[in-house]
RNA sequence: GGCGAUAUGGUGUAACUGGUUAACACGUCGCCCUCUCAAGGCGAAGAGUUCGGGUUCGAGCCCCGAUAUCGCUACCA
């Protein structure tokens, strides 16, 4: 038997549409880029953009995230109707506070025998996967506690065993969908697995979570991002358990690295604080996530000498062009790569257009803002004898980039290796810090003491990394100043410029 | 490994329902402008459309088969 769900009639729904961040940090060019087209499609079909926050994962929860990234938003010109911040007729709109109508829907699937009860801890289901990988079959519960007999399970719960529900996937039959971009996508069911429903603290998993949010808040077109194609399957059988009506889907192209992997904080600034804090503009950020992936049409010939446009003009438009001419299936489907050249240059455009008070206002709302100099100044007061030296001193807080000295990543006592190795360290550990002054330097230490690094060897490396100076005002200070994103960004870059100057050198 | 998706210069895209020497932008290089650097102007190099077959008078567009890349393969999203 096969389960055929093949383009979803075109309904008469209302248009509504959903972005769906995590808030597990910084807010992501990647959540930016899907805001976008989530915005457009809804803005072009006077439709209904709704903003939820999925913050069903309390492990990797971030209590700043969720304010980070409405203001993020915000700043590159997206706003909805809908969200957490400002309410709406299908609320809550945070995932957090809808708990009890996933475990409602649970018991529905439960009782209909969509889904049951599976007991295994983490160790024994690591265990499984690490049996089946070493007789070479795909990692994949063996369904076990499917053939569980109601007693079994009365006697488990009674016992206080905690439990998970998952989602019983049929085991014959496929299942497939339509991709609006991609046409007809089928899965067998044997390469579906009986997906994690709600897991033991109780919590729904993205799957459930998201299929119930977006029927109940009545959504008609599911736009995301395509690393998501592989569960599709799990989430049209659960419509299908429920009975429900399915969305529209539309996956839409991973944004790429430069070696074309799935863009990663790794090798590229993710945070679109980054950008803010590094004096991009927002509409040329917008323009830019308007590039990826095509959508919008190049000028014909007659437009360009009609209206006498430069040819470049053609990558440069607005939101309110996009609405007007933005086209999702002309999209292309390749993973684009998210080209920091091309952003400089667009970025370069839009100041080039500024007005003389226009640039000014920008410095002063950016990086020469109140609030940064007034968090500026008192680090450096003490250490200067005129006004001129700030900038002897502060510099690093403006630059773009700065030059650590080669004293730094060649010093006596380490050789250039482990100062990488140690910088990467660095790294990792900034990444996961809180960004308050306690946290960056415990775990700063803390990671010395790990590493035999003496603080004065470990605060120096950091500082001639940030500020390009072995002289600074105090460098946790500046740090929580120059702010997360910038700080990672400059290490990120040190560890970069070096590994590459390594192999030119091991070249010779 | 399994499953799925994708494939046009270094990068982002274009090429109407198959129809001239594959276009535009970024980047690179050169020249002009210029006190410098940008910007701007002019020009150049760089792909024969991943590869191999096929259909066709004709294929980047259609078909078949390979290959490569990416994603998923969690009680993460």
């Amino acid at each position: 038997m096969s389960i055929e769900n093949t383009a979803p009639a075109p309904d008469a729904r209302p248009i509504r549409v959903r972005i769906a961040p995590s808030p597990t940090g910084d807010p992501h060019v990647g959540t930016g880029y899907i805001g976008l087209l989530n915005y457009l499609y809804a803005a072009q079909r006077g439709g209904t953009f709704v903003l939820r926050i999925e913050d069903t994962d309390r492990t990797r929860y971030v209590s700043t995230s969720e304010q980070m990234i409405f203001d993020a938003l915000k700043w590159i010109g997206l706003s909805w109707q809908e969200g957490p911040d400002v309410g709406g007729p299908y609320g809550p709109y945070r995932q957090s506070e809808r708990t009890e109508i996933y475990r409602e829907y649970c018991q529905q699937l439960l009782a209909s025998g969509n889904a049951y009860r599976s007991f295994e801890t983490e160790e024994e289901l690591d265990a499984m996967r690490e049996q089946q990988k070493a007789a070479k079959q795909p990692p994949r519960y063996n369904g076990a506690a499917r053939h569980l007999t109601q007693q079994q399970i009365d006697a488990y719960i009674a016992e206080g065993r905690p439990y998970t529900v998952r989602l019983k996937v049929p085991q014959e039959g496929s299942t497939t969908f339509k991709d609006e971009l991609r046409g007809d996508i089928t899965f067998d069911h044997t390469n579906v697995d009986d997906q994690v429903l709600l897991k033991s603290d109780g919590f729904p998993t993205y799957h459930l979570a998201n299929v119930v949010d977006d029927h109940l808040m009545h959504i008609t077109d599911v736009i995301r991002a395509e690393e998501w194609i592989s569960s599709t399957p799990k989430h049209v059988l659960l419509y299908k358990a429920f009975g429900w009506e399915l969305p529209r889907f539309w996956h839409m192209p991973l944004l790429r690295n430069a070696d074309k992997s799935k863009i990663s904080k790794r090798k590229n600034p993710v945070s679109l604080n980054f950008y803010r804090d590094s004096g991009y503009l927002p509409q040329a950020m917008l323009n830019f996530l308007g590039l990826m992936g095509g959508g919008m049409a190049q000028p014909t010939e007659a437009e360009i000498v009609s209206k006498g446009l430069n040819t470049k003009e053609g990558d440069i438009f607005s939101l309110d062009e996009m609405k007007a001419k933005f086209d999702f299936k002309r999209i292309s489907l390749g993973g684009p790569v998210f080209d920091l050249v091309k952003l400089k240059w667009l970025n370069g455009e839009y100041i080039r257009k500024l007005s003389p008070e226009q640039f000014f206002a920008a410095l002063r709302n950016n990086i020469f803002s109140d609030a940064y100099l007034k968090a500026v100044a008192p680090l450096v007061q003490a250490r200067v004898e005129t006004l001129g030296q700030f900038g002897d001193l502060a510099d690093f807080l403006f630059r773009d980039n700065v030059l650590p000295p080669e004293s730094v990543w060649a010093p006596k006592k380490r050789t250039a290796e482990e100062t990488l190795a140690f910088a990467a360290d660095l790294l990792i550990t900034l990444e996961a810090a809180d960004w308050t002054h306690e946290a960056i330097e415990a775990d700063m230490k803390k990671l010395g003491e790990e590493k035999q690094w003496s603080v004065k060897e470990n605060f120096m490396l950091l500082r001639a990394i940030v500020t390009g100076s072995t002289t600074s005002p105090p460098l946790v200070d500046s740090l929580l100043i120059f702010g997360k994103a910038r700080t990672i960004d400059r290490v990120r870059r040190f560890i970069e410029t070096q590994k590459r100057l390594a192999v030119q050198a091991s070249r010779k």
